[in-house]
DNA sequence: TTCACCAATGCAAGCGCTTTTATTTTGTTG
DNA sequence: CAACAAAATAAAAGCGCTTGCATTGGTGAA
């Protein structure tokens, strides 16, 4: 029963200090070629690998970040958190993902567990939480990044995009084919400023047209395909147009979307002929519907990136930390059509 | 600056040892109540949390155990890992989340890149993986458990469902209601055994039945929509049914199902009146499909439940460490119908 | 009353690594 | 070839925690 090899074994193998097997492993360009080759060889003997516990004792860092996010199941955040990932590897950082389920003390909790596991940097989605969180964070120094959200003067680093403007864009767009009884199923507002800030966004496009987002017009579900599928069918409840039943449905984001067009296929009902429907995040379920979701593009991958890079400058207190902003895209497909007479 | 409060520091403030105070921390059991509750205020009183590094460094373990999946990107795996989260975090045993693209080598290299961080516990997606790799971590002596697939007499911990008789019972359906020339749209079979199983199942059934599954009628694509919906329109570039189109296709996955659907559409062709199509996994996909998809159901969150609790018993080194088997449903919805002449 | 025993607690030795400081080796220059 | 600077390495002090063993004081049985 070999016990694990450690540090003093590479060294007495290698003939030199365990210093200077640290130093190789750390620092190699400190250690003379010779001695390095040395003592390389010593640890492919061993095949050694540093104890993680030892190591995050004597240099109290771990190397390893957290991200807390609120879901696995919508593929919005995969290709972030992948693509974050990569870039964190590049410079010998590990990611570890816990989820929230969109539910403010849970992510406290979460956060919590993840600093008591040593976890030296966060990257956190959205802005609105507990500011007593940020309290801790900042006390014990552990640096962090917002995703997902972006707006002026955020008081954080973060990286995003601006969720209002899009939502308002998309909506100006929706107006602007004739729209006029437009309704809304936004997410749950609830500790999740992203879903607020579309709210905002198509209320201030509304607004500006003169028109308003009454309570009736307006749900907000779950991000889940069956809460839009019903909220679509209480919006819909009107029998026909010309009961104020609206022409359009902005959605918070792409499931809920889903869910809508799937009620309105059960309703006998045609998209877009008797109802258009737009989404929010252009996840790859967009194009497989039918009809294809107009919705609105972000770049989940370069803000990935783009937030590793901020979080990686912040650990080593660089100072040119500033935000980064993405633009968003409306991508129009066939859900939405101009509002029939 | 306050600096970080140690053990010592709770120590001193309630006038024990530190051995007391680690006690109470981790077996309050052995510590008097009065002891304890003087502890416990000041532990509050710091608000101390323990250092990750000393204790996973006096203790050699870090109560992190590590899971490695393909991809964050399809939805199967999400819920599967959020249970086994929850049942893990139930025994104060953190579960991190990396991620293999589908390829073994990355796979091996993420598994490595774990043990470097100390994780004692690995929940790993399949069985089909360089032996040296089990070698390896039966070396080292760390538990694991393997999920989402399994075959009479796996040699190996593991919780999964049969890929290959479910894939069976689904193509014995199809030639049920009628199909004869049936095509298939595997996964990418190599590292993958649950996507060989799913092939092996079909073949099983058609060549019970005298059919055989010909290179022409197999093709294998990555689990992404568009690989399945190009392998749709390669499989259907007959023009009509009698020069040999197939009428059902077979999919490895929900997601080349999805594809496939959609080339479907865009050759101006109808499911399920001109091709039939079924998928594996049901996620909430395949209900938002239209048509809505018929397709294996998978108990994904009961088999993270079953993982986390066999991981548990297996770092508990407790002996009733037998693997689980779960039963898996066709459900029938839109996709597949009785084929036409 | 004594003693064996047990529960509660303290003592102190590490766990395996990093890092500061000290020492040795090597290289450079007049 | 001194004399010194710079580079390479060694020595050793912890980092914060757990845990085996020692100590203490109290309890019930002999």
């Amino acid at each position: 029963m070999r016990a694990r090899p450690t540090l003093e074994d590479v060294a007495g193998l290698a003939g030199v200090s365990t210093a200077t097997v640290s130093r190789v492993l750390n620092e190699p360009d400190r250690v003379s070629a010779e001695t390095r080759s040395r003592v390389e060889a010593a640890v492919a003997h061993f095949d050694y690998t540093p104890h993680f516990g030892g190591r995050a004792l004597a240099s109290n860092r771990t190397n390893t970040v957290g991200a807390v996010i609120p879901t696995m199941e919508n593929a919005i955040f995969a290709r972030g958190l992948q693509a974050l990932q990569e870039a964190l590897a590049e410079d010998g950082v590990t990611l570890v993902v816990a989820t929230s389920n969109y539910d403010p003390e849970r992510e406290a909790q979460q956060i919590r567990t993840l600093l008591g596991r040593g976890v030296d940097g966060f990257v956190l989605i959205g802005e609105a939480r507990d500011p007593a969180l940020y309290t801790m964070l900042e006390r014990r120094g552990v640096p962090f990044v917002l995703v997902w959200s972006w707006r002026p003067d955020c008081p954080w680093p973060c990286v995003g995009f601006d969720n209002r403007a899009a939502a308002r864009a998309m909506a100006e767009r929706v107006f602007e084919l004739g729209h006029r009884r437009i309704a809304m199923i936004a997410g749950v507002t609830r500790g999740n400023d992203r879903a607020a800030a579309r709210v905002d966004g198509v209320r201030d496009a509304l607004a500006a047209r003169g028109l308003h987002l009454d309570e009736s017009n307006l749900i907000e579900s779950p991000y889940r395909l069956e809460a839009g599928a019903d909220a679509a069918r209480q919006l819909l409840a009107a029998p026909t147009p010309w009961q104020n039943r609206p022409t359009a449905i902005v959605c918070g984001n792409d499931v809920l979307a889903a869910g809508a067009l799937t009620a309105i296929r059960d309703l006998g009902l045609k998209a877009p002929a008797d109802v258009s429907v737009t989404g929010f995040d252009d996840i790859d379920l967009a194009i497989v519907l039918d009809p294809s979701l107009t919705t609105v593009h972000v770049p989940h991958r370069r803000m990935g990136q783009a937030a590793a890079r901020l979080l990686l400058r912040l650990r080593a207190r660089e100072d040119d930390t500033t935000n980064v902003v993405f633009e968003t895209a409306l991508v129009e497909r066939g859900s939405l059509a101009a509002a029939g007479k």
